[in-house]
DNA sequence: ATTTCTGCAAATGCTTTGCATTGCA
DNA sequence: TGCAATGCAAAGCATTTGCAGAAAT
């Protein structure tokens, strides 16, 4: 079991509590935040730590592969540390984000398939994203109550 | 076939020549442009359109199902008429995007996956969409010169 | 006639940038 | 010590908003 530490020095960026920080918050969540809400999440125990440093900091962990950005079309970019094939799937109500574990992303992962997909476009494909769009339960829960007038 | 105005019509949204202007340049184009590019294309024809009418414009025709969003993580939305399931892929380079065919989105859209995602989220799931990500056959070219030393 | 849409300009808010200071290697 | 990262504040942009006039039903 690495610690961040050694997981950013074998990435050879430098090393510095802040992008510590940054990572292990995305490491310890499955909530997908994006920059103002590590922002919020750090400030009780960095409250030096400006939202530049964020936004530079989730760029650099990026580049090296450590986290992958998500875009769910809300205008910002949510992160995520989870770097294995997997979906997501995104509340249009609240803008909740979970993980999709159990469809098979691996399967379009698969080389047949960007190698189909490289033959119809010409595009050399290295990334794949999957995106389902819906009502998370809570939001559920809340529209049938409110239909029921309570 | 219906005429430009008809679909509208038949929408149930009132009919104006900024919407479409707006609905027939997405109808005819496929290169999924962002609001400030349909700008662009409607200035010759329509100079005294302004960005925050197609801005308007765009909610409108995604409300009513005309068109879909694209979220390809670089910033912005983009917008596309074709209403039929298909899939996308985005030059990182360059950032263009084009169309996939070939790959059955449609067995994404299967009731059965969707169930399946339901049973593990708890979402309920009404979209899907696939990206892929890469180099188009442009970027690769240049690319490949630029390493030559032309 | 009424309601809704448009266009303008201002306001907002997110993200980036420049630079002096600090901190890692 | 040298180079890179941080934090601050300002700048830069894309998007939204408010409202008066125009247009659609």
């Amino acid at each position: 079991m690495q610690t961040i530490e050694e997981i950013l020095r074998a990435k050879k960026i430098k090393v510095t509590p802040q992008r510590m920080a940054v990572y292990s918050i995305l490491k310890k969540t499955d909530s997908h935040p994006n920059v103002e809400m590590i922002y919020q999440k750090l400030k009780p125990d960095y409250p030096a730590m400006s939202l530049a440093t964020i936004y530079k900091t989730v760029d650099v962990l990026k580049k090296v592969g450590l986290i992958q950005e998500l875009s769910v079309g809300e205008g910002g970019l949510r992160y995520d540390a989870k770097i294995r094939p997997h979906s997501h799937v995104y509340c249009e109500i609240c803008g909740k984000v979970d993980d999709v574990e159990q469809y098979p992303l691996n399967e379009l992962q698969d080389r047949f398939l960007l190698e189909k997909v490289k033959n119809e476009t010409g595009y050399d494909v290295s990334i794949v994203q999957l995106y389902f769009f819906g009502k998370c339960p809570q939001c559920s829960i809340n529209k049938e109550t409110k239909a029921r007038g309570a």
